[in-house]
DNA sequence: TGACAGGGGGTGT
DNA sequence: ACACCCCCTGTC
């Protein structure tokens, strides 16, 4: 058994089964490219990441294959939850190949030049927080609020390293609840520390909301979501979009403004006319769309 | 090494 | 259209 490079308390690696190869900037694009932010990069180029109670590593082989460590002794739970958040059973190569790439240049080139690229399917409730916190704020800053809240405020897990790190969850919409306002000020929340509070105050009085809201049809959920304080389209279809699998979800945001004003000519769009632009050209489908599109503009900005 | 200005993946009024 | 917050980044 060889244990993962550099520290013995983490398993040996394991295949991850189901996904197509991956260079490590798709990789790196998927994990830390504006969907998650829990995700941090190795000194040994794998990626360190977290969500719920789960604390997983993982890393592409030379010829793309994905591996995944677990802490020694959380394999076994790992496993099956690496899966879920990998989305292992959805096929995004065939459902990128269902775009309408065929007669959009601007999408095939998109889609070619990040191969594999996918959407995660992560914690629900996790999603939302993580999105709360991006109004004006750049993915390095996103994550600096969520470790700082998770740091002081979030469980550790069983998954902790004997290795003498301690690995905290994010604190749940219960915990939250009882954190005062100052505190979560205190994680650099800034303005956002409002809406956190008042949304997880929501949340403790309406219980099961969260829930029906994840399982509701799209429109109904994005209408919920809507209801939050500081969740408006923008943030409502990235939580359906990341955090519920509703590839229909195509969040605009400034990038996504100037690419299609940009390149397919909707200058002086609005961003909710957008959104219904991108539903209607993209199809079923738009959210990969809208992540390939993101990619690009991430990659190339602007040029 | 330190100070400073500019800007930031949005929402609510 | 502008306030909300305040950290990060680049620059001098």
């Amino acid at each position: 058994m060889t244990r993962a490079p550099g520290d013995a308390s983490w398993s040996a690696w394991q295949p991850l089964k189901g996904l197509p190869a991956l260079t490590p900037p798709v990789l790196a694009e998927t994990l830390d490219g504006g969907q998650a932010f829990r995700w941090y990069r190795q000194s040994d180029g794998s990626w360190q990441g977290q969500w719920s109670e789960h604390a997983v590593r993982v890393r592409a082989d030379a010829a793309g294959r994905l591996g995944w460590s677990a802490p020694v002794g959380s394999e076994a739970g790992a496993r099956a939850a690496v899966r879920a958040y990998f989305a292992t059973s959805v096929d995004f190569v065939a459902l990128a190949d269902a775009l309408p790439w065929r007669s959009d240049p601007h999408l095939a080139r998109c889609r070619a030049e990040f191969p594999g690229l996918r959407l995660l399917r992560q914690p629900f409730g996790e999603t939302l927080l993580g999105f709360l916190c991006s109004a004006t704020k750049q993915i390095v800053q996103i994550k600096q609020m969520l470790a700082l809240l998770a740091a002081r405020h979030g469980a550790v897990t069983a998954a902790a390293t004997p290795a003498g790190e301690k690995l905290h969850r994010l604190p749940t919409w219960p915990e939250i609840a009882a954190i005062p306002e100052a505190a979560l000020r205190g994680c650099l929340l800034g303005f956002r520390a409002r809406y956190i509070a008042e949304t997880a105050r929501f949340l403790a009085a309406n219980p099961g909301w969260l829930e029906a809201t994840e399982a509701a049809p799209y429109a109904a959920a994005r209408e919920r979501l809507c209801t939050l304080p500081g969740v408006g389209g923008k943030v409502a279809d990235c939580v359906l979009l990341f955090g519920a699998g509703r590839l229909e979800a195509f969040p605009v945001d400034v990038w996504i403004l100037k690419t299609l004003a940009r390149r397919y000519g909707l200058e002086g769009w609005k961003p909710a006319q957008l959104a219904q632009f991108g539903r209607a050209h993209f199809g079923p489908l738009a959210g990969l769309a809208q992540q390939y599109l993101f990619a690009w503009e991430r990659r190339h900005g602007g040029r």
